[in-house]
DNA sequence: ATTTTAATGTCAGATGAGCGACAGATTTTT
DNA sequence: AAAAATCTGTCGCTCATCTGACATTAAAAT
């Protein structure tokens, strides 16, 4: 099965570049791989498994701001800047890194002016969808915002069984009302609104996608 | 008196890169620079006056995701990566721009790491502000939504008098209602709030923050 | 397998904040 | 300077959504 593609992953050339500059490194599922507050003197690129990225808010409740696929570099850009980390990284499930330290990334842009452009234009990417996210979080209710995450995961992590969309990603309601700025209780219910109009089918915390329209009817 | 450092912007060693690779050009108040769906052929430097980037809501509002000053760069990250515009900026004064076209701005960087390193980390810090944003706009209610768009915006484009910072942006309560999702006259209410409590001060449309401590207490 | 812990489903009550509306003030245009 | 347009202040009414609570179910740990 294929990860996916176009969003801000490195194709295997430049893969290849990073993996020749730094370190495997495993982690276990729930690991902190940093910590806000802490210098950011390494950038990762994931091999495999997922990377939750979140930040703590005053009350304690962790709001995941991204969610980097394999192949995706991780703690890029505060690496760059040579500042201290304002969010969290914590592995979802059991994770495969390749660590590089400052240095090695510097000279590794340097030297690939190539590399430098494609980082810049994850970067980039990633800007315009977060600077999407803020538009969404803005403008709609929390039916439309749930609706937009939930078509936004599938698709970035979902693999399509021609049958439905399957989200593997295992998210506790507490852990979307957090995404979407809601309450626990208010999610469980849009759900289950979802899955009595069999947009959706749950087993345990799996999600399948049955029909993307009938989601998209909540963003009006 | 001093335009706002670090934040972003450039420095005079590049400014100058950039202006001697593109073409200055005068804007007026109001003017679209660039629009949504457009192709992304040109990038810009701000010389003078402030650019408001938006996108439109399927209602029509206005939803302001960025200002950039003086010194910053505009339409890059659309630019870097060949993608159509998912927004629009807009002169909110009379603007001085650097026009940068796409190829000019590739060979830039190619021939000049030290800049490409930098848009990097420019778009690294952006990216951190936008995640920030994210976080605050599903974290805190209205009041807390609008006390920390102050602040932000005293820091980026206040002038310090003082007795006061003072913030000529003359936003109305609308776009602001827009910015931090809530409605007109919420905006208004919680202005004449500031207002009594004698945290700000108002003449016309311009905002003068007395007591920022006053202004942090909203946030809790 | 059993126990412990954590997540989900559901509900009643309280309320923040949206909506529409309109008068008065300010800004912009003519 | 006058007219037109836009913005601000304010008020009920209404409703979406939060809070807290508790039983039920599922997942993790022992």
């Amino acid at each position: 099965m294929e990860t996916n593609h176009k969003f801000f992953a490195l194709d295997d050339c430049d893969k290849n570049l990073v993996r020749m500059a730094g370190l495997k490194i495993n982690y276990p599922k729930g690991q902190i791989i940093f910590a806000s507050g802490e210098y950011a003197g390494l950038a990762y690129l994931v091999e495999t498994g997922w990377v939750k990225i979140y930040r703590l808010a005053a009350d304690g409740r962790k709001i995941t701001v991204a969610i980097r696929h394999p192949g995706e570099l991780v703690g890029l850009a505060e690496t760059l800047c040579n500042s201290r980390r304002s969010c969290f990284a914590e592995a979802m499930n059991e994770v495969d890194l390749v660590v590089l330290k400052r240095d090695s990334l510097l000279d590794l842009l340097r030297s690939n002016p190539r590399l430098a452009l494609k980082v810049a234009e994850v970067l980039g990417g990633r800007l315009r969808e977060a600077q999407a996210t803020i538009h969404e979080m803005v403008s709609w209710p929390v039916h439309g915002r749930l609706a937009l995450l939930l078509l936004k995961l599938a698709e970035r992590s979902g693999v399509d069984t021609g049958n439905g969309i399957e989200l593997n990603l295992r998210l506790t309601h507490e852990e979307i009302a957090c995404m979407i700025g809601t309450s626990r209780p208010t999610v469980t219910s849009i759900f289950n609104s979802l899955k009595s109009e069999k947009a959706i089918l749950m087993k345990g915390r799996d999600i399948k996608i049955i029909y993307p329209e009938k989601i998209k009817k909540w963003i009006r």
